[in-house]
DNA sequence: ATTGACCTTAGTGTTAGCTCTAAGCTTATA
DNA sequence: TATAAGCTTAGAGCTAACACTAAGGTCAAT
């Protein structure tokens, strides 16, 4: 049995953020303590890693909480719809990633145009691109 | 003069994000109609698209108020000063990057181990991965 | 016995960038 | 002339995922 620290510090996580995700109803301690400390089982400490981990791989809270219920009835529900949240994620990532490559082209052309130099901006040609709409592309 | 929504179309912003910019201290309209309605000129305009196009480049609002106020009084700054806060916007963005990246590792090999089928996930891989912490990598 | 570190709750604040609402003018169209 | 669409303002709400606060109880060590 853990109390909330030393399940934080265990699980990488905040104590604050432990009870916020209770509060979400992603978590909670099977017991307390005579003075109404959180009491952790093991199996609430497996419950907490496998939150921990869906957030390392980008599942929202939300999606988490999904993938909890089907977790804790798996007889009753199918491994489609476990792929069916991780391809919709997966699809969300890839989004996600496709903007900031279309950003970080724009950013190192800008950067490659412009001297960096000491002298003043009246003819920098980042501001200038700026101004100009980036030639007219990257229109959103 | 262009009217806020006139003005909305052809930038692709709403006139709800105008009048955001606007208290933001990032825009505003040079001139007023009689009835108190916001006109804008050809530099209003032009300082907007700087404003849409900058964000399309990933730059936050916070920095669009700096690169403008660069912009107004380019003789008092270096091209230096532009090319750090470009700089600095490109670094987040390949950390950002990174860390979508890694996401989408792990999601893809999420899917691949995982037959996705009809049947029930008491076998589930996916729900095994996550309960084992992917196997103690992508600790964060 | 008294620090000091921990725990409890409910509730507010933060960040970023919008988005919407209400209440009331104004303008264009039928 | 009426009705709809558009404009004004201040201010609230939204999303996500926490972070923090206040006011108080608890626990271990000195």
């Amino acid at each position: 049995m853990l109390e909330i620290s030393e399940l934080a510090q265990q699980a990488g996580l905040s104590a604050h953020t432990l009870r916020y995700y209770e509060k979400r109803g992603l978590i909670k301690a099977s017991n307390r303590s005579e003075a109404g400390y959180r009491l952790y089982t093991d199996s609430d400490v497996r419950r907490v890693r496998f939150v921990k981990t869906a957030r390392n791989a980008g599942f929202s809270l939300n999606d988490i909480g999904q993938l909890l219920s089907i977790r804790v009835d798996k007889q009753s529900h199918s491994c489609q719809e476990v792929t069916d949240i991780t391809q919709k994620k997966l699809r969300e990532v890839n989004a996600k990633m496709a903007e900031l490559q279309s950003m970080q082209q724009t950013l190192e052309l800008l950067l490659e145009s412009c001297c960096g130099g000491p002298e003043n901006a009246t003819h920098c040609s980042i501001m200038e691109a700026l101004d100009a709409g980036l030639s007219r592309e990257n229109e959103n």
